[in-house]
DNA sequence: AGGCAATTAATACACATGTATAAATTATAA
DNA sequence: TTATAATTTATACATGTGTATTAATTGCCT
């Protein structure tokens, strides 16, 4: 499946398990599927470095969630330097072109299948890493989206940073799923998906936002020097509830 | 978990197993949970009905997109009463807010993230699905939009029409998970969420396109005159692989 | 070479899962 | 009522699943 027989066990059990449960999702694949597809002959090694198949999808989570922060930071950082954002589109470029994940093992990226099937099978897991890592570089690109925005009332800014994070998970998983494929489709050729993706998340964020009346917009505009704090923290409950 | 004690067992059986499944994926939940959700004593109804998990599976799937086409069946015919869609914001309309779920049994909706389960896991058998009913009722729809930016790339086009759709089922399923859970959250109250996911969505389509040079834009610039049947299949293909 | 730690293999086991079958019960119609 | 169909229950079974335990093997250092 992939050029690993430079990587040590533990590596490949990890590629190959991650590659399996973004195709099929966590509950549909068994550990000797995953065994087996790492070359191993049995359980044994993966009892021996993950304890089990809970420890692996915890430590795969992990990588997930710790490159995607050094992505992002990396790639705020350029910008920063760069003079800050100065669109929306700045920061969502830094969003989704970051991590850059041609420079990974993975023979095709299975970083946003993977956690799209986690969300639908353990949302609390995912959750409570949220919470745990804080996950503060991810919530200072939204602020700054935020400030961008300032027209818009709290709850409508709100829920489209929401719409916005799982439009991009699952744009990329449809991208990801179509590099697995190895087939070649000229929808996916002729024009750089990612800087597509980027557009369209640009137009989602910037688009005009319908208010019945003039004086429900009044009733809602928020205060941009609010503290920020705890509407992130309902954002996250409004994201995944329960 | 609702009121249907009025409900015959087969409609108990799959108003359970769906919630179930929108709520943990398909593989995660038994049949001995839909039957104990569903007041069962044992897995004999279920067999009896459904013959096994996939026939009830595929039988909720057909439910969905019945159900789905219905609606937006309903709502192209009203769109085109009204005198055809005069914008892009008009499908989108149309697409997000049909069906109307309010109307239905379920105490909250579980179609969409049932649908989003089912695509991480069984991919194929959704793709069988829409092979086989055409689905050209959403087909039309996307045609719709299509004709509205006869400036785009074909790719171009066609890559964001699966971003979008992608991008409407998963933010209806995070919508959903909020209204399951059952909590109240001003993000999702205080503004119509469908109407923000509306607004979002047309953003996303008539965002303008990063185009390096106008040389490429030319060379991909496509006839609008040119057949599309050959165009909505790739579309599928590149949307679903493998 | 020998000894020790690190890793992998062999095997077993308790339990969960999907499903089949026949009996029991309830509904329906003559 | 009674016969017949429709539905539900009780029960069993083969297989799959995660995981623990012990033995074998390999790598490594002196």
């Amino acid at each position: 499946m992939v050029q690993m027989d430079d990587l040590d066990t533990k590596t490949r059990i990890k590629v190959c398990a991650r590659q399996l449960f973004a195709e099929r999702g966590v509950e549909a694949v068994t550990v000797r599927e995953i065994v087996a597809a790492s070359g191993a002959k049995n359980g044994g090694s993966l009892n021996y470095y993950f304890k089990s198949k809970e420890g692996l999808i915890i430590e795969l989570l992990a990588d997930v969630f710790r490159d995607s922060s050094d992505g992002w930071l990396e790639g705020l950082s350029g910008m920063q330097r760069a003079g800050g954002p100065h669109s929306i589109k700045d920061v969502v470029t830094v969003i989704v072109r970051w991590p850059d994940m041609t420079k990974f093992e993975d023979p095709s990226p299975t970083a946003s299948r993977f956690l799209n099937s986690l969300l639908s099978t353990r949302r609390q897991m995912v959750r409570d890493f949220l919470e745990m890592m804080n996950f503060s570089v991810f919530g200072q690109l939204l602020r700054y989206i935020r400030d961008f925005r300032p027209d818009l009332p709290q709850a409508v800014i709100e829920q489209r940073l929401i719409y916005f994070s799982w439009y991009v998970m699952s744009a990329k998983a449809a991208h990801e799923s179509y590099l697995a494929s190895g087939k070649k489709n000229p929808i996916w050729e002729e024009f750089d998906p990612l800087q597509n993706l980027i557009d369209c998340g640009t137009g989602l964020l910037e688009a005009p936002c319908s208010l019945k009346d003039q004086k429900t917009a009044e009733k809602f505009r928020r205060k941009i020097n609010g503290s920020k704090a705890h509407a992130r923290i309902r954002a996250l409950d409004a994201a995944f509830p329960s």
